[in-house]
DNA sequence: AGCTGTGAATTATTTCACAGCA
DNA sequence: TGCTGTGAAATAATTCACAGCT
């Protein structure tokens, strides 16, 4: 979250930022954003704020987003090529290493500069460009049976895109995007909206 | 949360589940899953535990699921058609009510049973199906310029695939979806794991 | 003077534990 | 007996407020 804000104001050539600031544009307390950068170490500066640059660099060497990741998408329709297309990857530490599907028909095809390969070299795509992050973006049917090959090649990280729960032995993370969950929040204020926002008063949870 | 595990169980045909169980599959303690539930009112029963369907019916409507709402989504390439095209919207209130495209050249595809149109249609599309959301799926030059364009023709819900912050005025909501954010996370917990779990002790606070 | 970093105070969330109902 | 619903207790998160550095 601070990552992000501080990237705009990076973008906009903000040369140093105070907690003020920068705990407004994230939309959180001063106090809150000091005490949470204060985990990290103490990088800003009494009397001027935190330097940007130099606090972009700290939380991404916290994130794991200085060294880069390769990762290999499995799924070749809609979503797998808007991933392979999709900017904010490569930019941000993420290298495609490939892009895989099981419909031969569309196995060779040009997608974001990669030629998509078939899902029998999974293994051999694994370990030779040395994947550590495995994106699920196949039909639900198939999306279990691809977790699994992912799994046994070595890799312990999957994010699913197919609407349906994956099994996977300890040890590995698996984070499931549900792309309807947030329609489900904007339905949600949007009948709050309707009612004239009376009703309960619990509903601040959904802010986040 | 907990309405897609009671979705999960209800697909089982599980008929009853105890706050125990439902608690355990969605991850949290039992105190705090009757202590959530009972703020929508007592649904339960003592001595059996929730009937399945009939809670799926409360959460839903809560949420504002029951009626449905129309969405228009302005993108049609390929993160536009993967969701025109995902299994999850329409089975869960949410209707596809047009896919637009500023490119001459794709007005007219046909995607997910729908027509492209043309996005000069967007004002007219929105009073006449009477979209509620509005989905943001095209470069990130453009999103601002449409967004405006769905805000002044009274959409007051936007969703944001575009890597950019969105201007509005109030009383409008964005929710901005970054998919490498959950591929940050993913390469979080990896670093944490090659780095043999040592390390500050605050990382709970992303599991979430 | 202006800001960070952080103890202390406050507020919110989560869990315990059990009364009471089916 | 087996579970829910919920006060009370425990734990966690947030905010205040200010000492101390630049």
């Amino acid at each position: 979250m601070y990552l992000r804000a501080l990237q705009a104001l990076s973008d906009r050539g903000t040369p140093t930022v105070s907690s003020e600031e920068l705990a407004t544009v994230a939309g959180v307390n001063s106090a809150k954003l000091r005490k949470d950068l204060s985990h990290l170490g103490s990088y800003g500066t009494r009397g001027v704020g935190y330097d940007v640059e130099y606090l972009i660099y700290q939380i991404s060497r916290e994130l794991g987003l200085t060294q880069d990741w390769s990762v290999a998408i499995v799924g070749a329709g809609n979503l797998g090529r808007a991933l392979a297309n999709y900017g904010g990857f490569g930019t941000r530490g993420f290298r495609i290493a490939a892009l895989l599907d099981a419909d031969a028909a569309v196995v060779g095809d040009e997608v974001a500069g990669l030629s998509v390969r078939h899902i029998d070299t999974l293994e051999d795509v694994v370990s030779m460009e040395k994947v550590s992050i495995g994106v699920i973006a196949t039909p639900a049917a198939a999306a279990q049976g691809v977790c699994d090959r992912f799994v046994s090649a070595g890799v312990t990280s999957v994010l699913n895109f197919a609407p349906v729960v994956l099994n996977v032995p300890d040890g590995v993370d698996v984070r499931k995007v549900d792309l309807s969950i947030e329609l489900q929040i904007l339905a949600f204020h949007e009948q709050r909206k309707a009612d004239g926002h009376e009703g309960p008063d619990w509903i601040g949870a959904l802010e986040a």
